[in-house]
DNA sequence: CATGAATGAGCCTTCATTCAT
DNA sequence: TATGAATGAAGGCTCATTCAT
């Protein structure tokens, strides 16, 4: 029956993951259960509210992040390409997607949980190493830091907006060449802002961000 | 009472367009409302369904590209700072966000529209003639169009949604940079996949883009 | 000037009477005001609510049952067919329907109506004169009284309710000639209930019903 | 639960042809909610639009005349008092009723539903048992058809809109009875229209009416 | 006077969550 | 433990009526 349960969990996981990308995380409840094949009631004693839901989605989502990280480092040649695959994948996967793995009032809330804080710092973690990577290979300027490339996987293009679906896969790949040569070593290049290094990242999640910078407040899930 | 009346509208899209962005697209009508100061019947007498303004939010965001192209054009000295000050000014006004300005369901229902369909050509031919200026200027590729550009407005970074709000004037700006320099002639990028064409993208509105490429589903907005 | 008003009054009139016919009483006022092209202010300044309106069409209704009547006496040859013409224009032109000619709350209120009460009289006293010739020509029962007659025009039959429309003349001429047939003298006929004399009508407009045969509460017409 | 449910299901549906008749099909969902002691929440489960309501009330309808044709057809000694009491329930329970029994608009939503369609041929079998017998035992006209029957059915006097309930059960007991007089065979009877036949009834729910028989269109009930 | 814009109460419907079975 | 029935608060939308132009 434990592993009933556990299979019970991981179904309306996806479920969950899957519907929140095709149709928003507004979508009702019992059409996830009924994607995962369960009661309402089967869902709501796993997950008892729709944060519940939207959390164990970002930590997969990180989970996943650290995977290809790992994966990418095993299997390919260089830190450019690993570079590339991961932001590939990101994007293709949606990881990076604000919605709905990593909200700012999902952060708020999520200050004091461990596992998320722990997924996070993993995934923070395995980009870092490769951005390490990517560095000692030349691939990348070296003024980079973790942030900057968390903050290119936030900025997923979306051709299909413009083109309705219309050669989104060319635009994808050239936008992804495109940010990629940019991250690489140009002499000509300018000097940046200065860079946000890790330890800023972490001490966000203690200090309290000054108000010039607030993100847009977001929509209750409810 | 025709004067009321338009200043009405005016302010109900205003409201609109501010509470899309700050609570999501399926911010209350009565919020829309209240926010413009009317009651919720005169919403609807101006815009029939929540449908109708986000087109109506849509279109002034493409006049507001074309807004921002023209002004950038005439006071930049030139095509790379020109191209810099739109793309960033894109971002912070959120014009290219996918919600809700081209939203593939919307492109659908929009297709008909001349309205619609003269804005979004009037804003890519303004962004189009502002990638001319930026190529004659060697600032950029020689094998980018508008297509591109436009994918890049779509990738809006989201560092708050990492960060909370902190530092992330300073990521964006590094981002923008980071594809500016994408964006500029390198000896040593590879080559792209094939160019985008502006005719191409026209073509999406009467031909339907092929199966492998659909967008996914998006949420109804009612 | 005083010509347009009548003749506005006049157009709001008959739309009225033709759209709660066709739609129901519920009818938008709007779009009555549309169908008698003028604007609802207009309307409104006529009628100051819905229910002057369903007065005003009651009224109408009950002039055209005069109408009627005396176009029959005068044309028809005999009491028998006087009697079959008024029945038939009666269901014709719905001018016995419940809705809106005489709904127990339209009663109610224009109890103090003098406007009403006079057409209501004058309906009755011309459909008891018709009734009289009838039973001087030996065409019905000499115990009919016009309360029975006013019953039997509230008694529309709609066949369409039952085969959409299919036959409905033909079913309408057997429903008429069968009540016509039922109102003859027979010879084997048993005796009827108590005869409801015209004086018991008219005293239902200072006493009150006794509950016991209330009519059904009806919808409030806003 | 699913004993509670049914009962449930039933008291909304008693609670509907109890509003539906004393208050208009419009009345608010909601009270026909609390009138079953149910959250409008369970209203809607069960019964997914007002539609949906309005159908099964019909069928309610069509079954209870079957019920009471058996039960006169059972305790009535000849087929004038089984035909009587038939009618006089059918108006008195308001069987007949147009509204909601048998909406045009109704008809043709239900063209395809196997219930509804079963339960209106289950009406008129019985009714025309019920009219056989009454012919064999010489109380009816030979050239009646159900049509006929089903046709008179829809024609409720309504009394209490002439006299506010007043007098309204001896009327209606004249009316009765003037009917059935008019149903009887009469040697003095002129020839009637054609008769409809049943089959012609049952034609009507594949071919579609001429147009000049259109009954007029009806209020959308939501 | 005529018009039609503005208002907001009210009804329909959905859906998150609870809880009886 | 799994189910799905019940609830009712919340939001979409309509429309009667008022009132500024």
């Amino acid at each position: 029956m434990r592993s009933d349960a556990a299979r019970n969990r991981d179904r309306i996981l996806r479920a969950a993951r899957e519907l929140f990308l095709a149709r928003g995380t507004q979508v009702p409840m019992e059409e996830i259960a009924e994607a995962a094949g369960v009661g309402v009631g089967t869902l709501y004693r796993r997950f008892p509210d729709r944060f519940a839901l939207l959390k164990a989605v970002a930590i997969w989502n990180m989970g996943r992040v650290v995977a290809e990280v790992t994966a990418a480092m095993a299997e390919e040649p260089d830190g450019h390409h690993c570079l590339a695959r991961v932001l590939r994948r990101i994007y293709e996967l949606r990881l990076g997607d604000p919605v709905p793995i990593l909200l700012p009032h999902l952060l708020e809330k999520t200050r004091d949980d461990a596992e998320f804080q722990q997924a996070r710092r993993d995934a923070a973690q395995a980009v870092d190493s490769m951005l390490d990577r990517a560095k000692s290979d030349g691939a990348v300027r070296q003024d980079l830091t973790v942030a900057d490339i968390l903050t290119i996987a936030t900025a997923r293009p979306e051709p299909s907006a413009l083109l309705g679906g219309y050669a989104a896969e060319r635009l994808n790949a050239r936008y992804l060449q495109i940010v990629l040569d940019g991250l690489s070593p140009h002499p000509r290049s300018e000097p940046m802002a200065p860079a946000v290094e890790e330890a800023e990242m972490e001490a966000r999640f203690t200090e309290v961000a000054p108000d010039s910078v607030r993100p847009a407040p977001q929509p209750e899930h409810t």
